[in-house]
DNA sequence: ATCCTACATTGGACATTGTCTAAGTCAAGA
DNA sequence: TCTTGACTTAGACAATGTCCAATGTAGGAT
């Protein structure tokens, strides 16, 4: 995670109490936290960071390439950071928890010419949907 | 239009003007509306109609699968008609323009068993950004 | 080590999108 | 035509996100 805090200081970014909490709190590999989450989260190490701190943070990160914003449900936006691994996301259905996977081949090869409509697509992102283990033990 | 209106009666629907009208606003081809867009469309048929009756109704007709929910950018979600022809979508990242497209092959084939993680995987939805051609006229 | 200053943070108001409720209205069957 | 349970309404409320003016501070300059 130093590492990020590295690459960030070399690109300009001004270190802060509230951006390093921030990006501590997103260390990772399975993090998919709300905007909130990551602030009670950042909150419980620095009480006074503000909301709109934090989501100017995330913004950055997003910005920057070191975080993605999924939004899988239309509410809350979700903050994944774990960006320089191309994978996509398993969503339950019911509880909403979110796994990273990793799919064969490259999807954006699915979309032929003649269905770009001029489009000049350079990303997709494909979300699998259905029920994980725990819910469905607790039919 | 009025197959729609008549499979939903068969159902035991019951038809009112709201309804009506609403349905017919999401009439059409590549008709992507958000609930707002939807509501001041079906205003202008029938004015005193209310936000929440929209809401409502297209929160039905999402349950009886004659319509789509769509998200694509973690906003207001999008109402896509039509649900029964299986389709992936292209959104343009500058302006928002959304067109449904049609991928090769099946996508959920794509992710393997052990990627699964033990989720029973149901469905599965392709999102494709990229600029369209307006925009990158109007660079 | 101290000072400057541009950039970051704060708190709270505001905006957008969606949900809920109690009271009134109406579609459709008897 | 009457009745009734389902539908609609207005507006309050909730969740999430954005914006701004005032204040604070990281890090280079001295």
């Amino acid at each position: 995670m130093s590492d990020l805090l590295e690459r960030l200081r070399e690109r300009g970014w001004r270190l802060t109490a509230q951006r390093r909490v921030v990006a501590e709190v997103l260390n990772g590999d399975h993090v998919h936290y709300t905007a909130d989450e990551v602030h009670a989260r950042a909150s419980d190490r620095l009480p006074e960071i503000s909301r709109a701190t934090v989501y100017n943070t995330l913004g950055e990160l997003v910005s920057l390439g070191e975080v993605l914003e999924v939004s899988t449900d239309g509410r809350a936006k979700r903050y994944d950071p774990n960006a320089h691994h191309d994978h996509q996301h398993l969503v339950c259905s019911r509880c909403g928890t979110i796994r990273d996977v990793h799919v064969q081949g490259d999807p954006l090869t699915a979309l032929p010419e003649p269905e770009r409509y001029g489009f000049q697509v350079s990303e997709v992102t494909v979300t699998y949907r259905g029920i994980c283990p725990t819910c469905s033990a607790t039919t």
